[in-house]
DNA sequence: TATTTTATTGACTATATGTCGATAAAGCAA
DNA sequence: TTGCTTTATCGACATATAGTCAATAAAATA
């Protein structure tokens, strides 16, 4: 993806120096809410109104560093979501390792407006897409793959915010005892 | 409960009117971060200094606010719960109409730190109360409370917050549908 | 190289925060 | 009730943040 007009150096090398501050100040305290432009511009040693000149605000820049590091996410768990692989407990365990290796970030973000959403439609999607490769059995009796994809989107936020002690494993265990259909 | 001392009437309704401003507030713009001192005196028709007498800073009224709701929520639901009623799926259908109820609430006071909390005990303290009432059996191949409490919040969260077309008879049905084992 | 375009900056205005001494209302003892 | 003490309220001050704009500096272009 490049953009149409190639963009001016010092505007590339301002939008990353103030992206690169985010990260430096919510390292220190990750609570959003005490960030401010001022602390955004002075960790960048940039002047505040370049801030302005690049986002509307401060959620317009966590929406961007949001939306980047979620795709750089979608990307690395998606080849691994398509794959027949045999072992679905495998896949689900790896998946939630991603998650693991980013639970800071993802602490983080949850508190911002469109980060849930993206995890959420990703969610909904990787439940749909299993459930096709499945075969289209068991229509009934089964619950939505939003009631699904939610649920585990509470699991998730459950485990990264204060269940971080338990293993991804008895996670994806307790996830595929909840969800999968028990032989009758 | 009695406070020990008796607070002084200037303050009593003080605090009254900054609590009615908040609500005020909230009612015509539900986005907390929009909120301020400034605004919420002015609504009470106080001086800004009088809301920093009672109060810490807008989170400490905020958490003041969500505790008394959330205690006059359980108040309610509580004795529906403890009941031991026959039928399990109607006691969980008026349990979400209560929260059908308060959605406007809910959806509000999500965003805010403690609230979720208090909803994942009581979430968890329900799960952990019905097992008991429904004998000590299956201690093996059944996920912990924590779990079962994280979806449930992760369900809730959803259904009010992008799912509210959905009757609170059907969430019930899925929620069972999802949970309750199936006959071996 | 000269000219146009755009990014950066310091300065200005408006608004929010937090605090303090002065004042007014409530509590209390004689 | 009266006089004294305690405490709630308020106006005012200092500091911090947000958002904007004209002047300047750097990059693109012809």
């Amino acid at each position: 993806m490049s953009t149409h007009k190639k963009e001016d150096p010092r505007a590339i090398r301002s939008k990353k120096m103030l992206k690169n501050a985010v990260y430096s100040l919510l390292a220190e305290n990750p609570d959003i809410s005490q960030l401010t432009v001022q602390k955004i511009a002075n960790r960048a040693e940039l002047n505040r109104a370049t801030f302005y000149l690049h986002y509307q605000d401060i959620n317009d820049l966590l929406r961007q560093i949001s939306h980047e590091m979620f795709d750089d996410l979608s990307i690395k768990i998606d080849p691994l979501l398509k794959t027949q692989s045999s072992n679905e407990q495998e896949q689900l365990i790896t998946f939630l390792d991603y998650i693991y290796e980013y639970r800071k970030f993802f602490v983080i973000f949850f508190e911002h407006k469109g980060f849930k959403d993206n995890l959420f439609k990703l969610l909904k999607n990787t439940v749909a897409m299993r459930r096709n490769a499945r075969s289209i059995e068991s229509t009934k009796n089964t619950v939505s793959t939003d009631i699904m994809a939610a649920s585990l989107l509470g699991i998730i936020m459950w485990w990264i915010k204060d269940g971080i002690q338990f293993s991804s494993e008895y996670i994806a265990g307790q996830i595929t005892s909840m969800y999968k259909k028990r032989p009758m």
